[in-house]
DNA sequence: GTGATGTTCAACCAATCGGTTGACGATTGC
DNA sequence: GCAATCGTCAACCGATTGGTTGAACATCAC
């Protein structure tokens, strides 16, 4: 019923979400460690990487008792793919991103100490 | 509450949306229009559209008792430039896209003509 | 073995979503 | 003026979402 690329815009229409990734951008990290800087719950989390592992945007591979995350790019890149055709074909401003990716995860929305803290 | 990145992608996430807005690439339309080709009320797609409007992806225009829709890019060129951080830079495949659009506008998600037989 | 740690599961809750129907308000053509 | 057309609004419905809590399950350290 659902086809990837539902599952890709609904995974990214949360700021959680969004922030999750952006984290992991930086580096793979565990289950604990994700959760860490958002004001919620563990299970909370746990569900948010699910609902990413669903729609193809992370991997999660156990070692041990830590659930390690990592970025998977793949899903990201098909939906990016379909979205260019409604823009025009521009060069992507790399500095532009940067500033957009470092103000939402600083923005209010649930962090409570910036990603680069984390071990 | 809900940043505007949050708003996009949650239109994004549904197949109807992104069929409207595949439409709409080829020609402004009128609601009616948009609706003819779907399974569903002129309601449900009035409400569709809203959400487009909304997000900003789609620009709204009454003439008379016709309510115009065209797409407008903004929205989803800042919602492109957040995703690409996450692929890497390569140059988009036009023939890839193409393929991507024909298919998601073919497949059964409540098609019964396909967009270019509108008017 | 025991106890702490890392993660998920299950049940629940309120809010939102995607759809319906029926009524309504403009605008147009005759 | 009157009827048809275009579109939205409001109320309703079942399903999904994003969060909670508490219990459970592995695994690691001692």
């Amino acid at each position: 019923m659902s086809n990837p690329l539902d599952l890709t815009f609904a995974a990214l229409a949360d700021p959680t979400r969004r922030a999750i990734l952006a984290m992991l951008l930086e580096d793979d990290m565990a289950v604990t460690d994700v959760a860490h800087p958002f004001h919620m719950s563990l299970a909370a989390i746990s569900k948010h990487l699910k609902v990413l592992a669903d729609a193809g945007l992370i991997l999660q591979e156990r070692r041990g008792r830590v659930t390690w995350c990592k970025l998977d790019p793949d899903a990201m890149r098909a939906a990016s793919v379909w979205m260019q055709g409604f823009g025009q074909f521009d060069p992507v401003d790399l500095d532009a991103l940067e500033r957009f990716i470092e103000a939402e995860a600083h923005a209010g929305l649930g962090l409570e100490v910036p990603a680069e803290e984390i071990p």
